[in-house]
DNA sequence: TTTTTTTAAATGTCTGACAATTGAAAGATT
DNA sequence: AATCTTTCAATTGTCAGACATTTAAAAAAA
């Protein structure tokens, strides 16, 4: 593991020796790096140095490190839950700090959502129809504030996209949904936009549970067209103020 | 910035504590963090400590630091070229450590590429268009290594997404299609089986330039399930030996 | 045999120092 | 006065050594 390339900070070039290893599978999951002091000697660096390589790996979840005898920094197992809220970070930084406009956004959204319909539609376990009809019935509760509903929002089309059955595209999609939580919330749903906001996502939900995909894709067809009217109102009203 | 929640590792603490402040906009892009000596004595421990804070955000790309006076931590930019090696390097090792099968990812890809051919058709470029048919040629040439192959195959696929003009749908998939491409290393294509992929990436070509999503949706369909059945092949293969 | 104590190994943290880099200020030269 | 050179101070990068804390295993005691 000792090679290292030139011209970088040293934890850098730490940091990039050790990842390499764990990609190329030389370090394989679970497997126990060399200690602090056995890394700073292998590599010919302080302790401090071998620390900030290993927090650098430990940001991006590919090593934990354990206190204690028989403790150390181990190589990570990945998850899809554990990278999924890192990519929701990212991409919600991307747009955020991008300029992104909302309908960019919103295109790629409801874009890679609608690929998901027919698998859904085809595959769709009684568990995910039963979130979704749930979602519907809480974000037609009185009294339901806009940031609760937009979560229920989020929750429900998450369902829809985990009905799949896929989880690489799951992964993928959570970034294209949750991340545009943030931008939908400049939204304030009046009573008359969550009505209908639940009439579709009743109706993807019917369409569901009959399997009929290309019902469902035009109903997120329609979803996504009203979704982008109801943003552009509110950059109106925005306007004005 | 200097308060904090209780319970883990002080560097995991401060680097938390920030990284808020810059996911809410209360630190924004391009400016100064206090210095390492005035974030150790706003949050009470030591430079280490603090420095160890800021290589894990420095490892998301949520900060960049320069030395010499005026020198520091700066909030950086984060654009999509730079996640996106962030994000090909975790969706790979999604991949490899948690035994996605080989069918689970390449649907996952066709189905998120498929997505994007109406948009694809509708608005490519000249621009687009050149590299796809540029990297078809190179497909065909004699003497090229399967990697090359590969990697030509990435390229082609990445200007068929970039041509949908939307750069989140651009980088979401940039995951999908190229940390698949490992996977397809394993299979070793043979003069017959490259005919047959370029013959394919040549109608995908002539579709969009003619601007007919449809057919363009087709021939992916019909190279998801080549591509499926390489690699079945390449399994049995594999298992006889 | 079971429980308690000790011990050693490892990470987490601190202190203090020096090296390297870099922009700006001060000074020297034309 | 303008320009070049030198000095300086601020900041990150690196190092050495120490102590604190945690943890599992070994040793000792019951």
């Amino acid at each position: 593991m000792g090679e290292r390339k030139q011209s970088a900070d040293l934890s850098v070039e730490i940091a990039t020796a050790i990842r390499e290893a764990i990609i190329e599978g030389r370090l394989i999951v679970d497997e126990r790096l060399p200690s602090e002091a056995e890394l700073s000697e292998e590599f010919s660096v302080s302790r401090p140095t071998v620390r900030e390589a290993l927090k650098r790996l430990a940001a991006q979840n590919l090593i934990r490190t354990k206190r204690g005898a028989s403790g150390g920094a181990f190589v990570n197992r990945l998850s899809f839950e554990e990278a999924r809220g890192d990519l929701i970070t990212t991409s919600t930084l991307l747009l955020s700090m991008n300029e992104v406009d909302f309908d960019t956004a919103c295109e790629a959204r409801f874009t890679l959502e609608r690929a998901c319909a027919p698998l859904s539609a085809e595959r769709r376990s009684a568990d995910h129809l039963a979130t979704m009809r749930a979602e519907i019935t809480r974000q037609g509760q009185a009294g339901l504030s806009d940031e609760s509903f937009c979560a229920s929002d989020v929750a429900f089309h998450r369902a829809f996209v985990d009905g799949a059955g896929n989880p690489v595209l799951s992964w993928q999609l959570a970034a294209a949904v949750e991340a545009i939580e943030p931008l939908m919330n400049m939204i304030t749903y009046s009573q008359r936009d969550r009505t209908q906001v639940i009439a579709l996502h009743t109706e993807i939900a019917n369409a569901i549970e009959r399997q009929d995909g290309l019902a469902a894709d035009r109903a997120l067809i329609r979803l996504s067209a009203y979704t982008q009217e109801l943003a552009r109102k509110a950059m109106e009203l925005r306007k004005k103020r």
